[in-house]
DNA sequence: TCGATTTTGTTGCATGTTGTTACATAACTT
DNA sequence: AAGTTATGTAACAACATGCAACAAAATCGA
């Protein structure tokens, strides 16, 4: 992609402006707007690749325009706020954001969000960014991304299954972080929509997880790389390298 | 995350005192510091999570401070201060903090902020995370906590229980520092949320030391490293050193 | 298309973990 | 010393997880 389009939706017109400069300063074509109409003004008359909408906007919820947008478009969003509690968070996430920030926040970190979701969008809808070759290094082990083969450290390939393969990109993407089974089954399911309500998810991920050990850890019953995080999920606890051809 | 730690920086003593018992309640490992000096050397000993960094300390100046250790480090930094005018909060945004708070706070907000920054540190790392190698030792016993491993003076392995293993970190991170079983709930509790009111605790504490005593005391019943300290709670009475490789 | 094969989810049971309770013992107080 | 309080710990119950065996579903090959 060339250069990111990325509308700034914000009543707070220093705020805006800000924000704005900051985004050009590093590289984005940014664009300003102040409401919901103006939103959709910028959407119907050309490209947009991003929007980063403010929650609270005067008069307006940022939180029913980004559901109302998200009804007509599938651009990317990032809701943020000057809250950050954490069921905010989640209101921002059901509306159908694709991350959330928290104000003030750091530059970088705002910057690094932006590639995360721009980079993400392209994805055709698999978890690993496919480029010509990448490759996941951990333990020994490694993974081919484009040919989708798993070698153990003594250099035999281990066949896995798709869900135990989209297992295994899932934890690769999620190095060191402690996923509940509910992030593992949403993350699985193509959709992304997590299992709604309580313990609905039942015993799959515990099994899928106990299939991918038999076939990555040398010693499935004392784990060394896929951890259980009792009352929380699994955690993938290796250092993944990643080989970017 | 086992246990965050986290720099508390003023210079006011009581104000560092009092946040420390604060978050040392709430399931951190605080460390008190109150120059930029003291701030680098436990930068540069040991692993921190977090800074808590006051804007008015004495002759020097928080935003310099938090400035200058942004280029050296990427640790996250909260931003502490009795001026909640708007442009301050700016200052202290384009000064690369992650978070701002106004003094006098809530203390549950200032839990929540915690929280989320921490929260936003570890998912932004994803792909790149790095943990160094941290070995922990005492009286002949090494704890390596990449590796979540136990070896006792003889070099055999010792396994603990997930919630054992917790209460081992705990008091890894606060040698000599007597913990009530209060502080002990609190800090094993993921969730971070202290124990309600009163003596609500009940015994599992205590369980849980007899635990780990019988697995790491060479004689249980005369605890040499897991002290009671009677009316109070336990002390770690061992002196850690800790290998960062 | 049909049957064979592979993959995936479900269930039940074995095992391990954790908090509670009850009681014994130790430590303090008077 | 006797009474009081705090702590140690065994026994138990509740719960989470691992896993084998089975059932359902998807995939494959003719």
């Amino acid at each position: 992609m060339a250069i990111p389009r990325i509308l700034v939706v914000d009543d707070d017109p220093d705020v805006r402006e800000m924000m704005t400069q900051f985004l050009r300063r590093n590289g984005a074509a940014a664009l300003p707007a102040s409401s919901e109409a103006e939103v959709r003004k910028q959407l119907g008359g050309g490209r947009v690749d991003l929007i980063l909408l403010d929650v609270m906007l005067g008069d307006e919820n940022g939180l029913d325009i980004c559901r109302r947008l998200r009804n007509a478009h599938d651009v990317p969003i990032i809701m943020v706020s000057a809250l950050s509690a954490d069921h905010q968070r989640m209101t921002g996430y059901e509306v159908g954001a694709d991350d959330y920030i928290a104000k003030p926040f750091n530059p970088d970190l705002l910057l690094a969000r932006i590639k995360a979701v721009l980079s993400r969008a392209r994805r055709s809808s698999s978890l690993v960014h496919r480029r010509k070759t990448q490759t996941f290094r951990f333990e020994g082990w490694s993974y081919d991304a484009k040919r989708d083969e798993v070698m153990s450290p003594a250099q035999v390939q281990v066949t896995l299954s798709r869900r135990e393969t989209a297992l295994l990109q899932t934890f690769l993407a999620n190095p060191h972080i402690p996923l509940t089974r509910e992030e593992i089954a949403a993350s699985l399911d193509a959709t992304g929509v997590a299992a709604q309500g309580g313990d609905a998810v039942g015993r799959a991920v515990d099994v899928l997880v106990g299939r991918l050990r038999s076939k990555i850890e040398t010693h499935p019953k004392e784990p060394q790389i896929l951890k259980t995080e009792r009352g929380v999920g699994y955690v993938f606890a290796a250092d993944v390298h990643v080989d970017d051809i």
